[in-house]
DNA sequence: CTGAAAGCGCTAACAG
DNA sequence: CTGTTAGCGCTTTCAG
């Protein structure tokens, strides 16, 4: 059994020189029709495809991609990241780039660099530290910012439109005959939390609706965490008769804390998320929450880096993708 | 700015051959301990790092692996595949090897081949199509498998130790006093389906519970099918005093038509699933679930293909994986 | 222990 | 439109 055919190989059997046979690959149209079904023919018959890494080696590209997430203990099982990681790799596997998959957290722990692992451009998920986004800019590797943004470094960020969505959210609630809105808020990403607590209180105050103090609490991102802060919230009298949360594992966290105190949803109290994850549904009442659209996210990501890595000029600094509330029965 | 160093810098500033700064990178022993030093420094100097491309060009191998995800529909957002992912990610992160993710469905669609992507091995998540191994086999490309077996193959697996989870899980219910137990199960992952059925009936066998026809039912492994079946059988009289589902979507169906059926958990019906997703903690109350090691089983898959191909021999055909009943408030 | 030199498979001028 | 040829950066005999 012959090793794998090269080139070469297929130069010899159609009579051409290696050259065409490149052209043929790489740029058909260069190509006389005839000699170029030649070249295929032999190719077929000799079951060639172009070697990659020569081609890379000889065109000095590699056509390699990173994804980073940048958030404390995540990996690729965090919904929302997997998510966009998701759209990436659809918009990826079908050009001919190749993803490198990553935390940021390994990247720094293995001393990977850009140069190390063939990197061309790179995006970062999440709250990356700058010192690693100052490290991609120093080698001169483009870089894309997912979900987060850094003011005054001209870095392209694809993001969510946070605030309409949140908005969205409270005036279903307050249409719904809800004056006594809570927000329950995690330690998130520095840049979501913002958006969506702007977005909240400008929301309500656009409806006339006041804020107590005591109805506004932070807690952290895990479900037992949201529930406690849940049950205090919920033990106030009066009480919010609905709780906007900033995630769905908040969301969660109240839904478990509601039942406990034996509220009904959505009669005693409503309860909407952010992000929809894929549990929403899995809950009774299922958990209504705003829609972000990751894979969306990730697919313009890519758009974004490309642009980049082409060196055209002028690429958006701010790629924003609409947001929608999914009504369900927890409001 | 100079572009990126090569060997060839290194040699010149460090005085010795590009072979010896080669062999202090790549076997640092077969050089002698001055010399090592003076290319070290010399490197340094240069912020060299080796490049990846030529190295796999002229050592003819590329270090690259594969997983894909062989699941109707399934991404890498599919908990169970992507934790998988992360044990492989892991695994293969603090080696040299690199890992392209896709699913069967993209592979195939986008034509790619094992060669035309530069794969020395490849790991199949779940089902693989027959044709896709046998391609995989016909170009010697190594295989393993996860979560999956072929018999008669001489394919390694990699699956999880599903009959002991099962059988703990059986045993609580029964412990706590179940004699009427349903299971109901979804159309997944053949071998994964025909091992818990299996190994339900066994248990229950050893147990001396008798099961009856109507308790064991199947469903579509989406919450709504789940939800829908497990009306039916809670609906019927008498109804089982507990449920076994073949998996946590399932198992969400079953909470959801019990708190519709207003029946409490537990003391009107226990109910316990099997995966341990993310969002058995979401649910209230929690859900007791067979707990599977995802990430352990890829980094065996991991271990099993690097044997693989390094031809190491009578690799193990089986590879499994321990598992463990997490009891929490839904039994 | 170290150096010289011949590739690895492909591309990109440059000629024809 | 096609062929010649010189690399791309690194490894690896084979000598020394």
């Amino acid at each position: 059994m012959p090793s794998t055919p090269s080139i070469y190989d297929v130069s010899r059997l159609s009579g051409v020189s290696t050259a065409t046979v490149s052209r043929t690959f790489s740029c058909p149209s260069r190509v006389r029709e005839e000699t170029r079904r030649r070249v295929y023919e032999a190719a077929e018959l000799l079951n060639y495809s172009p070697n990659a890494i020569a081609r890379s080696m000889a065109i000095q590209r590699t056509n390699k991609i990173a994804y980073l997430i940048c958030k404390q203990g995540a990996t690729i099982l965090d919904e929302f990241y997997a998510s966009i990681c998701d759209g990436i790799l659809q918009t990826v596997n079908r050009t001919d780039y190749q993803l490198l998959m990553s935390t940021e957290e390994d990247w720094k722990l293995s001393g990977a660099t850009a140069q190390s692992k063939s990197i061309e451009g790179v995006i970062l998920g999440g709250k990356a530290q700058m010192s690693l986004i100052s490290e991609f800019r120093a080698q001169g590797i483009p870089v894309v910012l997912v979900n987060y943004f850094v003011p005054g470094m001209e870095l392209p960020s694809v993001v969510a439109d946070e605030a309409d969505g949140v908005y969205q959210a409270v005036e279903h609630l307050a249409s719904r005959g809800h004056e006594r809105i809570a927000m329950l808020a995690g330690r998130m990403n520095p840049y979501v939390l913002t958006e969506r607590y702007n977005a909240f209180v400008a929301a309500m105050k656009a409806r006339g609706l006041p804020i107590k103090q005591s109805d506004v609490k932070m807690c952290d991102l895990d479900v037992e965490s949201a529930t406690s802060a849940a049950l205090e919230l919920l033990s106030l009298t009066p009480r919010p008769t609905a709780v906007f949360c900033a995630n769905d594992v908040i969301a969660a966290g109240v839904c478990k804390a509601a039942r406990r105190l034996a509220l009904r949803l959505p009669e005693d109290l409503a309860v909407v998320g952010c992000d929809d994850a894929s549990f929403c549904v899995m809950l009774e009442p299922e958990l209504t929450s705003v829609h972000i659209d990751c894979r969306r996210m990730g697919e313009l990501c890519v758009e974004r880096l490309t642009e980049l890595m082409e060196g055209k000029e002028n690429v958006s600094e701010f790629t924003v993708v609409p947001t929608k509330l999914i009504v369900r029965r927890s409001s």
